[in-house]
DNA sequence: TTTAATTTGACCAGGGTGGTCGAATGGTGT
DNA sequence: ACACCATTCGACCACCCTGGTCAAATTAAA
């Protein structure tokens, strides 16, 4: 469609990369009106003026971005969850596993969705807005959809019980992230977190479900 | 000491809370560097030289408000916490109810703390920087030290039991605090959310520690 | 060689920065 | 009435950074 935009398409991908992951982290730090076109072609190594011969305008580098990051998200990380999976904790580490890999292979994209998927700072298109707003839904049904409540412990509310394991897991994904700051994501060998991490979950297990003994 | 400094404290109190107020959230929204002198005095209601009559500088400005809000998070807070309660659950609700009751009575302070606390955005004087830094521990201690981690379940390692209700309790926290984002905190009526809580906390002490009955 | 597609960075007007300062105001003591 | 000093203001300063432009240089294609 556009012809400009069309000039960045057209360049060898890892150019390409160059420049989106520089402009990526920018938007992703100081948000769109902050973030200084200066400074993300001092990243991408390349002068001031072939920003603007790939984009007419800082808005529509913003909203390329947005879109890019949509489709990233969507096809390497939401698409491959199997909403099929009854079990909370089956279902949440799944979750855990796939984002993680996710954002192994490019951290940028997540730390802009951050900032776009609560804060209208620059008004999108119609189009992109509700495409975001989708987005949102469609992580929300993957946390709360077709989970069967029935295997928690049954003196206890069920939907507290769901809180709880949610709030633990996102505790321990929290903490990790944390501890990790600093080290490139895609340079960690996760084996010994992952058993870390099903430790507490079958911690989790054992408090939370119904012990299959019990039926004694 | 300071001449210029003690100007501002022989203000009216009612005075210094607006500017002081004013100059909290617009460090605490844009850190040291992005916050502006100019958007200070217009939401102080003052002019523009005021603030360099009370104070020499923006970094002296920034100090001050950092000791400020240091006595503050001290006595209003943690001086409060009753660090000989051995059980964890115990200890947590307290620090949760300590934490709501100063944040209501200014949860500016509380929000640029946030700032200051984790980045060195300016660069402090030392005392400054290591009263900081043991804030940092004290707040540690209260969270970690002391506590009774027998009364746990004994078929789980307690060192990750205690991290479970930690997670569990911030994640409460944190989904309230999001729930009631737009309303000013020192208005609203919290009984029924501590209600809600105790709901929490009474599923977490019946997953999580040694039943009574067991002893039978 | 001619023509067209890239690439650059100096440059622009506009706006925001922390900080200054001369002037105006108000109060106090005489 | 006067002088004196603390307080208050906002226009103003020099400087920096902004998004965006453009003439000129370079490279590629024809």
């Amino acid at each position: 469609m556009d012809i400009i935009i069309a000039r960045f398409e057209s360049l060898e991908e890892s150019k390409q990369h160059t420049i989106r992951q520089a402009a990526l982290e920018e938007f992703a730090v100081q948000g769109y009106k902050k973030a200084s076109t200066n400074r993300i072609v001092k990243a991408a190594g390349i002068g001031k003026g072939m920003l603007f011969y790939y984009f007419t305008s800082k808005q529509e580098l913003y909203e390329y971005l947005v879109k890019y990051s949509l489709e990233f998200i969507e096809s390497r990380y939401l698409d491959k969850v199997d909403a099929g999976e009854p079990d909370l904790i089956e279902r949440l580490t799944q979750l855990a596993r796939l984002k993680m890999e996710a954002q192994a292979e490019n951290e940028e994209v997540f730390k802009f969705s951050a900032v776009f998927l609560q804060e209208g700072e620059a008004h999108l298109p119609e189009e992109l807005a509700t495409r975001i707003e989708e987005l949102k839904q469609a992580g929300y049904r993957l946390m709360y959809e077709g989970i069967d409540k029935s295997r928690f412990r049954k003196d206890a509310d069920p939907d507290k019980v769901f809180h709880l394991i949610r709030w633990s897991i996102d505790g321990y994904q929290q903490e990790l992230l944390a501890r990790l700051t600093g080290q490139k994501l895609a340079e960690i060998d996760f084996a010994p977190y992952w058993e870390e991490f099903y430790a507490y979950l079958a911690i989790l297990k054992k408090s939370f479900y119904e012990t299959e003994e019990e039926s004694r």
